[in-house]
Formats: structure tokens, C-alpha cells, sequence
DNA sequence: TACTTATCCTATCTGCTTAGTAGGAATTGT
DNA sequence: ACAATTCCTACTAAGCAGATAGGATAAGTA
């Protein structure tokens, strides 16, 4: 499993929409600002993540992007094998793998389907409501420093 | 996380070592053939793994390579570390990544650490004599098919 | 000493992926 | 007409994966 620069993006655009959801429309050059992303290249994010059916669009001079989903039912894990691929570790368990002649008798085959479960717990249990609270609850906090 | 060729194959040959563990010397020709790899790339991993402290060598006529400890004292995430690098899945965590501005900010900070978390706690946890067991018992098991 | 069989060392290469850039077409409200 | 927006396609620079190539060095043996 890797996370990639797309899949980082990704994830803080869908938290973006998630903060923002059924308030108003957001815009390309709003996001990237707030994400801190190259435009253009958000753009090809935002792409992708309408072909997902994680967001919605809407063209022209007031247009913007929102969730197409409520936050809730959005998860990390959803995201980012749409994103970035399986989370699989190695080739083999995606089926691309030429060394895996006999998976029955490699013993490391195992080792890595407990791996992907052990990410998959981690990734699949976060949804963008939890994460929402959780953005909410640290603004609430008071500032220690000075 | 990402196990490459490289580190499956480093991953084999420490488990063809084990299974010769205070045996015999194991040339690179036998192993390449074992495990299926191409010889002059896994003399490049063997390299590696003894620069790692893996394993040992013999040069000349019999020489060969031996396990540089018990496979008892050998992880599954030891040698994938050494081999393939941090198993950390995003860049962030690395600290490597340029965008992860206010560590204390990011909400999907936490996912990430909770899933290095799970990571470790299946690879770090599968030493090379628990292999080497599976290995064995494997070859016990009587044979179903015709 | 010559020969063989090993490990060891360094350079090079090809294809793929990542992260981004570039330029403009299409849409919609004012 | 104009401005602001999404949408679409192509291109590129850098790095990495997975080798391949060619030999130098070491050690046992006839
Ligand atoms: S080669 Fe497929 S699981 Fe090991
Ligand atoms: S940007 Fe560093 S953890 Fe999110």
C-alpha cells in the first residue's frame, strides 16, 4: 500500500467537501488553496473523483464541486484503493505476479493477506463524519501556547 | 508499504538459508534456481542482505552463503526495512513530504500511524523459524489431489 | 602453476510511475 | 459580450523497479 501525492490530495478534498456539505458549492481554486495542491493537478483529482461518484459538479460562472454522498458513508479506505489502487502489499496478491507459481505452498502468502487485512481494518473503519468531528473538536480547543 | 521483487526475493533466500541453517553453504546458482530469480539481480540482493548483516559468505571454489543468525532471530519486517524501506504508507510520516505543514493539524495523520501500527504488528511478528516450521509441516501433509 | 568455481563490484539500461505543466474547449450566470 | 468556472487531452521531467553486462577477486584442486 502506498499513498500518493493524488491519493493525499484525494482525501483532503473529499474532508474539504465533507466540512462544507449541503452549505455551498466549492470551487477548484478554493481547494487548492485550502489543500495547499497545484491546480491543475487538483483539477485531474477532482476528475477522477467525479467518475467515482464520490462528488458532484456543477459548471459555469457559480460552479463548484460537493459531496455526492453523505460524509458518513464515505470511508479513507473507499477513497484511496479508487485513488491509488489495491492496498494489497505485494504484486502477488493482486494477481501480478510471475514468482507465485504454487500459491499454496509460498508461506510469506499469509504473512501479506494479514498484512492487507490489518490496513484494511485501520482504513476501512474511518469514515468523513468521524473525521469531520474530529477537525470540529480541535478548533474547539483551547491554545496552550503563546 | 511496498514489497518489491527485490524484497520478495531477499525474503526467500533468507528462508532457503533457514532451511539449510547449520548445513550447508548455499551457492547463488542453487538458490536463483529455488527461488526463481535472476542471478545476477539476486547477487546484488545477497549483497545487500550481507552489508544488512543477514547473512555471511565463503569466497571461492565451495563458497557460498549461510545465515548470519538463527532464523528464530530474523522478522519478516526486519529484512522487508532493510530491503524495501520504511513501511510507513505515505510520504508524510517519513518526514519527507512537504505538504505536512502542521503535523498536529492533519486529522489523517492518526489513520496513518494507527495503520503503520497494524502493519508492524503483523510482520514484525512472523520470525523465520516460525517459517521454517510451516515449511516443514507442509511437506508432511499427505498429497489429495491425483 | 593453471583452471575452475565461486563471491564481489560497478556501471548501464528499459519501461513504468509519479507529480506536475500546458493549452484550450465547453458551460453558465451577469 | 464577458467572466468565472468545470472539463478534456496531451505532454514532460525525474525517479524507481527490475533487471543486464562485464569483469575483478578469492580459494580450492589437478
Ligand atoms: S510468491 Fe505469491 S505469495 Fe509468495
Ligand atoms: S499531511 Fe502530514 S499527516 Fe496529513
Amino acid at each position: 500500500m502506498k499513498v500518493t501525492y493524488k491519493g493525499d490530495y484525494a482525501l483532503k478534498t473529499i474532508l474539504d467537501l465533507a466540512l462544507h456539505y449541503d452549505k455551498e458549492l466549492v470551487t477548484t481554486h478554493d481547494l487548492a488553496v485550502r489543500i495547499d495542491a497545484p491546480i491543475k493537478f487538483l483539477e485531474q483529482v477532482l476528475s477522477e473523483l467525479k467518475k467515482g461518484g464520490f462528488i458532484e459538479s456543477r459548471r459555469g460562472n457559480v460552479g463548484g464541486y460537493m459531496l455526492a454522498r453523505k460524509p458518513a458513508k464515505i470511508t479513507v479506505g473507499e477513497v484511496i484503493r479508487f485513488i491509488d489502487g489495491p492496498i494489497e502489499p505485494i504484486a502477488c496478491l493482486k494477481g501480478e505476479y510471475a514468482n507465485c507459481s504454487d500459491i499454496n505452498k509460498c508461506v510469506f502468502r499469509k504473512v501479506w493477506e494479514d498484512t492487507t487485512k490489518a490496513i484494511s481494518g485501520v482504513i476501512d473503519n474511518v469514515n468523513f463524519d468521524d473525521l469531520v468531528s474530529k477537525v470540529k473538536s480541535q478548533q474547539e480547543e483551547p491554545i496552550y501556547s503563546i
